[in-house]
DNA sequence: AACGATCATGAAAGCGCTTTCACAAATTGA
DNA sequence: TCAATTTGTGAAAGCGCTTTCATGATCGTT
């Protein structure tokens, strides 16, 4: 009795965890080829009779076969799945474009794999063992605080696609939203409005898309011929309650202003309380614009004027510059300008409100 | 010339795509030991001798190996990923849901998978096959649209955790907010402060959790013997702009009213525009609260006054569920009860603003 | 008509793990 | 003291695919 007869009473399935799988050897056996043929047909590896091709299809269609990525990962090397490391999760900017992101892969069979890094750089590049020891075929790193160094490095090993920077590379694409326009859009609709006492509440300096944005404001004040007033200038890190402190600071300081350009939009309504607080109107008394253009803000009371960046858009974007890095072409995907969103927030300096009030 | 002798003048990697990873039979190599010893010390699964288990930390140290997810998915049937089906990824309520979660199994080495269903049963469905055919170990099913019966025949292949809903079963877990109490606990607040012409805004109705804080609303009306008003309920969707819609046909169908409760914070934002463009002010004319305690609420103007649910914790909880079921145990999490946080949309009824005033 | 080039296809070798299975060594029991 | 367990361990068989590699069939060339 040499032949494994399985004497055992149990019928013991052969460590088959889950007996419903149906798996490349039943479709090859159904439809008369080995699975080598089958697994062309389905890559598109090598060309196949149309016979086949058709007695194939129709196996897999009769036993309802899906084909394990997890298999797949393992013999192929690739396992259709997109690291995406994001900053926070939960935020209002960036859920926005993890959701153009999934959109975008979902169709073509790639499921992204969402990490969040915390803003923290050692956190990040924790994100990226995790994301490479899974075997994600690619990385998309949203504003991320890894260095340029860190991130071609990392594109040695895989496609990247960054936002938030310009960086170029082999395998490595970034996408970079032209902040310092929105910037100075931002500021110089302030100006247009006859503004000319303008605060501005930064982000946080470590981010570079703050800076820019900066760099914006005090460029439009330049072409103005604004002079530059370091004591309007309030440093926030991107939250609401920071937005809030920096004009009860302005405030108390006895800052006079009519209007204020604060970095994003979250910090604009932090703001918007704090002068509400203290009786003083939007817009009446103070105009505010803010940038992003995040889904609630049309919605904000009153309706904010901001700075449109389609974080929606930039999440597709990514999605698709990724997709090109993968079939081996190089991106061609450009991100849209950014662009003055005018709601309620902001309204024409009228004669009396004005530029020694300090409320 | 039998013997494959590689006779091409290239080094010829064999097949190897990524040279630079350590594999388990290195580690087994530098140790001495075979991989099963390797596998079992890893996992736990047998007993090995101490001395084996040092010089095997040690290689694995020295060589920096990271076990591949991918082979262990494959091998052993567990990925450490949970699946988790989400609505829309980017909604301000299940954004921070799904932090909670990723908080949670980050420590223990496992990975979420986040799929957006958008609110429709047969892309949850899809969601769930893509999610089964990626060999997850388990799947999170924020408030879903799946029929319990759906969801019960999918806890008999891997442990299911859903939220929103009440269900019991082998591999099955819910977990349930008290949305019929959080309603009631809402409406009280008004009638604590006076009101008795309190409008509703109702979520989808397909959503029972919409459902039940509309119970909620009737059941305190009766307590208090205020007649339950159909005019002064509009269906709204969950959205800033149904909100908006809704508080605007309230106006214009004449209602009166002096307080509105909003089955979530975003349509609560909405209706606060909506009153603030027809220049009824809130508090002073008509008090709002909302649902949900969304991390924006504390900062919108005014501070909005609502039922905290966090829906951080909830996933934290799922989560933890999730783990407890997969280790094999009956999960033991309960969900924290609905609490009133009273900010500045509510004020107590004054004399002259009154139930007939109708704007 | 004969021969190298091209094409379609199956066999088989992995991918990097987990998990039997088998077996020697260490324990135990009577 | 000798069989009966109980360890600890390695060899080897997969997991479900992809990808060489080899082979016979089909083509075009002179």
């Amino acid at each position: 009795m040499s032949k494994p007869t399985t004497p055992k009473n149990a019928p013991k399935t052969p460590s088959t965890r889950d007996q419903g799988t149906v798996t490349i050897e039943m479709v090859a056996q159904l439809a008369g080829v080995s699975p080598s043929t089958i697994s062309r047909i389905l890559n598109g590896t090598a060309a196949v009779s149309e016979v086949k091709q058709q007695a194939v299809k129709d196996a897999i269609a009769k036993l309802g076969y899906v084909p394990n990525p997890v298999a797949r990962g393992l013999a192929g090397g690739r396992t259709y799945s997109i690291g995406v490391i994001t900053q926070t999760i939960d935020s209002p900017f960036y859920g926005t474009s993890l959701r153009g992101i999934e959109e975008e892969l979902d169709p073509v069979g790639y499921n992204p794999l969402f990490v969040s890094a915390h803003w923290d750089a050692a956190t990040e590049a924790r994100c990226i063992d995790v994301l490479r020891s899974r075997r994600v075929d690619g990385i998309i790193v949203l504003t991320g605080r890894l260095t340029d160094q860190a991130l071609k490095a990392c594109a040695k090993h895989l496609p990247v696609v960054v936002t938030g920077r310009t960086l170029k590379g082999p395998g490595l694409f970034s996408l970079d939203f032209d902040n310092f326009a929105g910037g100075q859009m931002a500021t110089e609709h302030l100006i247009n409005l006859g503004h000319r006492r303008i605060a501005l509440i930064t982000g946080d300096p470590e981010h570079p898309d703050s800076n820019e944005r900066m760099r914006g404001y005090r460029a439009a004040l330049k072409k103005a011929g604004i002079a530059y007033d370091p004591a309007l200038v309030i440093e926030g890190d991107y939250s609401e309650g920071s937005g809030l402190r920096a004009v009860e600071r302005l405030i108390e300081q006895g800052r006079s202003f009519t209007a204020i350009f604060a970095a994003n939009d979250q910090m604009a309504s932090g703001a918007v309380l704090g002068m509400h607080r203290r009786g003083v109107r939007v817009p009446q008394d103070v105009s505010i614009v803010g940038f992003d253009d995040l889904p609630t803000s049309p919605y904000a009371v009153p309706p904010l004027s901001t700075i449109h960046q389609s974080s929606y858009e930039q999440g597709r974007l990514s999605a698709q510059a990724m997709l090109q890095l993968l079939a081996g072409a190089r991106p061609t995907v450009t991100v849209p300008l950014p662009r003055l969103i005018a709601r309620e927030s902001t309204m024409r300096l009228s004669g009396k409100s004005n530029t020694n009030s300090s409320f």
